[in-house]
DNA sequence: GTCCTGACGAGTA
DNA sequence: GTACTCGCCAGGA
């Protein structure tokens, strides 16, 4: 049950979910966890210990600019990755929401 | 317990 | 379209 796990939690769990040449925003996962302040989930991810199993390359802001503040690589790197993987860019610090967004089936995170 | 900080979002100018 | 401000919640010291 999603409700019975940290916040921090929820945030790996659904971000570990998403899958490859897709994105998704802090804007979504927030609310899918259900908190109102988008700023928590960057914080989560900010401070994650697994690095290798949150990738956080493929969470974006909700006008499909990159994380500013993307600790593994930098914002460069992160967009190197998500090219890599077959998103698709609008240009270089936006990426194809329309195109690459994931539409997550949420609470399925259980 | 309190205070400060933080990977954001939406609204306004 | 860009720049700035305010609000929001949770975690860490």
């Amino acid at each position: 049950m999603i409700r019975l796990m940290n916040r921090f939690e929820k945030i790996y769990a659904i971000v570990s979910s998403i899958p490859k040449s897709k994105v998704i925003t802090y804007k979504q996962v927030s609310d899918i966890i259900g908190i109102k302040n988008p700023r928590i989930v960057g914080f989560a991810l900010h401070k994650n210990k697994n690095p290798k199993k949150i990738p956080c390359h493929r969470v974006v802001h909700s006008d499909g600019t990159l994380a500013k503040g993307y600790a593994f690589g930098g914002p460069l790197k992160q967009k190197e990755k998500l090219k890599k993987e077959g998103v698709s860019f609008l240009n270089d610090k936006k990426v194809d929401l329309k195109n690459s967004f994931y539409s997550i089936l949420s609470k399925s995170i259980s």
